[in-house]
DNA sequence: AAACTGCATGCCGTTACGTCA
DNA sequence: AATGACGTAACGGCATGCAGT
């Protein structure tokens, strides 16, 4: 059971119906993708969907572009969008026209060194400005920002010091070779710096067109194999460790949403509940004082409505099966839960 | 085959920075 | 100008899976 979810423009829509059928692993039929530990299966799925492109990507890392074609249908189909439960979509402020992301992103795994050209970027602008790159000049910056005409805001804030930190921590893994490859002046100054005992930690602001762009890609993919991870800073100028920062980041944003919504679900499924718990309690009192008043006035079949002897409580005949499998885990429908009440989530389509 | 180790990467919780009211 | 709230980039730690030994 997959719900999907809105969020923002109420255009929102829920991408993952391919999920039971996709992802045996996650879904099990009870998936309700409550954020709230079901969705503590997909990271393990993501990690090992995760690997395989790693290890394609080990393999044809000197491959011809058929390779990567094949690496990125590959992800295509394994790709964390389509096997975890994401169903926010949150809409990026300033939304890159699908095509650009279909030319680039999509098939970036064209290019002969698994990256795309610049030329066809879909982010024109964006192209030439780095915000790792070297700080601009400060008037640059400055009329940058008073201005407000620059879409980007630039402000280079020092160096680096995760990767430095992390690398020497860890002995230096790939994560961050790649991050300091692609980056060697960033890596310098922050070498510079660390060196000078300055960790100060720096953070960037990405340009809407940057976070747009991202967003994009995000829809398409919510984790990256190495390949994309490269391809994408690339396409950016960023720095291979930031755009998985970023897409870590996002995932945790989009799990957040989705508890926020999930939570609310449950508050109304509760207020629903409490409201026909009321009503029924209600309800086995006026009964109760009919039988009292009038016992041989109304005869209940058994099979409809008992009431145990022991603890003088109501039981009813079960709801047909078919009913009982259509309602959404957790919530499994109560005895006396009136199908014209259960309140509806969010991410679940409306009934027709 | 099982145990161990190193690596890569994910998530989580937190910190720190940038922006805005 | 100062400040607090908020969003988010970045970080450290830990967990997990995989490959190699």
């Amino acid at each position: 059971m997959e719900l999907g979810l809105s969020l923002g423009d109420g255009v929102g829509f829920f991408r993952q119906e391919d999920n039971t059928q996709k992802n045996n692993k996650t879904t099990t039929g009870l998936d309700f993708c409550m954020g709230l530990g079901l969705n503590s299966s997909a990271p393990r799925v993501d990690d090992q969907e995760r690997d395989k492109p790693q290890k394609s990507h080990d393999d044809d890392d000197d491959d011809d572009d058929d390779d990567d074609d094949d690496q990125m249908s590959e992800g295509d189909h394994q790709g964390s969008d389509d096997d975890t439960p994401v169903q926010l979509n949150l809409l990026p402020l300033a939304p890159v026209p699908r095509r650009n992301i279909s030319s680039t992103l999509l098939n970036w795994s064209t290019s002969d060194n698994g990256s795309p050209e610049n030329g066809s970027s879909g982010l024109p602008a964006a192209r030439g400005l780095d915000v790792n790159r070297f700080p601009p000049a400060a008037e640059e910056v400055s009329s940058a920002n008073s201005a407000g005409t620059s879409p980007f805001h630039m402000e280079y804030l020092g160096m680096y010091g995760r990767s430095n930190n992390r690398n020497l921590q860890l002995g230096g893994n790939k994560r961050e070779v790649e991050a300091t490859a692609n980056d060697g002046v960033e890596s310098e100054r922050a070498s510079d710096d660390d060196e000078n005992g300055l960790h100060t930690r720096k953070k960037l602001r990405l340009s809407k067109e940057q976070s747009a762009f991202l967003e994009e890609s995000f829809k398409e993919h919510n984790t990256l194999n190495p390949k994309q991870k490269l391809a994408l800073a690339k396409q950016l100028n960023l720095r291979p460790r930031q755009v998985e920062v970023w897409f870590q980041n996002r995932r945790a944003r989009t799990k957040l949403k989705q508890t926020e919504v999930d939570c609310e679900y449950l508050k109304r499924c509760c207020e629903t509940l409490s409201e026909e718990n009321r009503r029924l309690h209600k309800e086995l009192q006026e009964l109760r004082a009919l039988k009292t008043s009038n016992p041989f006035y109304m005869q209940l079949p058994a099979a409809t409505l008992t009431m145990c002897p022991s603890c003088e409580r109501v039981a009813t005949a079960p709801p047909p099966t078919a009913a009982v499998d259509s309602i959404p885990f957790p919530l499994t429908r109560p005895r006396f839960y009136p199908f014209s009440q259960t309140p509806t989530h969010p991410n679940q389509p409306a009934a027709s």
